[in-house]
DNA sequence: CGAAAATAAGTTAACGTTAACCTATGAAGC
DNA sequence: GCTTCATAGGTTAACGTTAACTTATTTTCG
């Protein structure tokens, strides 16, 4: 009846007094080199099958100064586009014998500052920021001091030495609103985020730049600029496009998150989708949910996070290098939910 | 000119070297223990400062065979529920100097013992696992036999030792049937995926119970078991009660998902929700986004990260203790998507 | 005044893995 | 018959932190 309350793990002494070799034999078979006798290799490998050996990374990670793992910085945003990308980065990290510690923000300043000291405890091989959220300059710039490769995703933020991949913002939105003008609507609206985030001002120009391309005059009475992704704010933006004495006939909303409010206030005034209103979203979450579907803006995700791990990968011979950016194409999915304008 | 290459972080023994006194009282400073002059501690003090040394948790985890790391296994599905519970989980981990190994696993069976490998590589100090994919009972057992603590999330599936959180689903399904009951329909579909999991047969058992508390006969010629949580699957439900000699005046779906897809096979016939039929969804996580907004049946995820990780420290110290299950309760989030049956 | 207690600090051995370095055999090769 | 080399294996010192010991000084007080 007697049991070691807290049996320790297998070691590699343990391996080696086991079988009656030398830790450096079994270290040998372990990594597959040098040269040990066949019947010394099947000992060890017996012993290690029995026991169910794993080796500890943390004292390989001492000995290497390699963590092996690296943080990922990141706010889930209400639609799934975070959560994919955290997906994309942890598929293409295992795939390189690495593994992510994810570490969400959500409050404020102080707390970012708290989190990157955490990663640097933990002595990360490198970094991910994944966030809109207004992470300090300072606080990347104390991982960037320490040699610690950072790839930034979605974030238009340039600090010194830091890789970038962005999505073509500007290019997306003018996919969008020259769809909308291919179908002959001339009133388009634009529903956005404030302009704080770079990502909004480029989907704002990218609006502006279809427009003038296409001999339209600037149409800021058709901008509405909401506090926040959300279908409340994109019903309030939809309610107030409603109330002007002349509203437009389509309209781009710069997240998947704002259409559903559309929908609810056009759906209050018995208005249909692309009847009464045709309508282009971004991000291509959510849109295929809605009844009817809607026509959004595809980011092509699909490699984001093999390529994120490339540039950390990268970095690490040439700390010093300086900073490379990558922009990610964008692609118009058309549902049907833009009508032609007779 | 000359720079070292990869220089290196800052240790104990270069702080002790630096200020001229040894490991022991530096160590003393920084985990403010035993007798330091103020004079010592001052310079000690000043040099972290200084160099901005942060401790390395490899090198405490070797010592202390704690990672202070707990794994997190989990598959993102298209609605943001797993994500809300990773964000809950890395909250509550923080708050106890825990950080949070995510891993995502989207192959099958044979990645699982993988990855399960890899969390013991870690040496995690405990794990949850969020997902409804089969991973072998086999690959939890392992670590089970580590006494590395284990709690299962939205899982129903039991294992010796092992804790779980679950919700009351048989509830959940219960009263949004009964609401549906309520406003006086006879006639309610079910759209639910195959009974594979439990969660599902215990929602299709709450639907049951609820019907045959109302005096009601079961109704299984309007129960739709699909082959997976979406849109399409719920248009494709949808199509077929419509298609029925006696279609259903109400349907309760048991994902958010499904709802989307109900509205589009709605809206191809021209009819509308609460007018031409009730619905009601369930886990709350997009229906108040679409138009009109649904009705569904919320959970308390508020502290679910919070409750793994208090199952996970408690299990600490004793490790054999018998399985304990936690079961989260449900609430009905009206939005009026529901229409009394005149 | 001397013993006990408080204060201040140093030495050293783990923790589990890796890798450089060393030793000892046979078997070729000249 | 000696050197060279391929084979098989052992010893040991890091990696950075912790904590148990040990060693001095001062105080405190019966």
């Amino acid at each position: 009846m007697k049991r070691q309350r807290t049996q320790r793990n297998v070691t590699m002494v343990d391996i080696a007094t086991a079988t009656g070799l030398s830790l450096a034999t079994v270290g040998r078979v372990l990594h597959d080199t040098g040269y040990v006798s066949a019947e010394s290799r099947k000992k060890i490998e017996a012993y290690i099958q029995k026991t169910g050996y794993v080796p500890n990374k943390i004292a390989q990670g001492l000995k290497s100064r390699q963590s092996k793992l690296i943080g990922h910085l990141v706010v889930f945003n209400p639609n799934m586009l975070f959560a994919k990308i955290s997906l994309a980065v942890n598929a293409a990290a295992r795939e390189q014998g690495l593994h992510v510690l994810t570490m969400t923000s959500h409050k404020g300043l102080e707390e970012d500052e708290a989190l990157v000291n955490e990663l640097i405890g933990h002595r990360v091989d490198g970094v991910v920021v994944t966030s809109n959220v207004s992470m300090p300059k300072a606080a990347i710039q104390k991982l960037v001091d320490r040699n610690i490769p950072v790839v930034m995703i979605e974030r238009t933020l340039a600090v010194p030495r830091v890789d970038r991949i962005r999505v073509d913002d500007l290019g997306g939105a003018r996919l969008a609103v020259q769809h909308l003008l291919d179908h002959g609507h001339r009133r388009v609206g634009f529903i956005g985020m404030h302009l704080f985030h770079e990502v909004e001002r480029l989907r704002l120009a990218g609006y502006r730049d279809a427009l003038l391309g296409a001999g339209q005059t600037a149409q800021d009475d058709l901008v509405r600029l909401m506090a926040e992704y959300s279908p409340e704010a994109g019903k309030q933006a939809m309610e107030s496009f409603l109330a002007a004495p002349e509203p437009p006939t389509a309209v781009f909303a710069t997240s998947d998150l704002f259409i559903g409010g559309v929908l609810q206030a056009l759906h209050a005034r018995g208005l249909r989708v692309p009847h009464d209103l045709s309508l282009v979203g971004y991000d291509d979450t959510l849109a295929a949910m809605f009844a009817p579907p809607i026509t959004s803006v595809g980011l092509s995700l699909d490699d984001v996070g093999r390529q994120a791990i490339d540039l950390l990968l990268k970095r690490q011979p040439t700390p010093a290098a300086s900073a490379r950016t990558l922009t990610l194409g964008t692609v118009l999915i058309d549902r049907g939910s833009v009508a032609c304008m007779a």
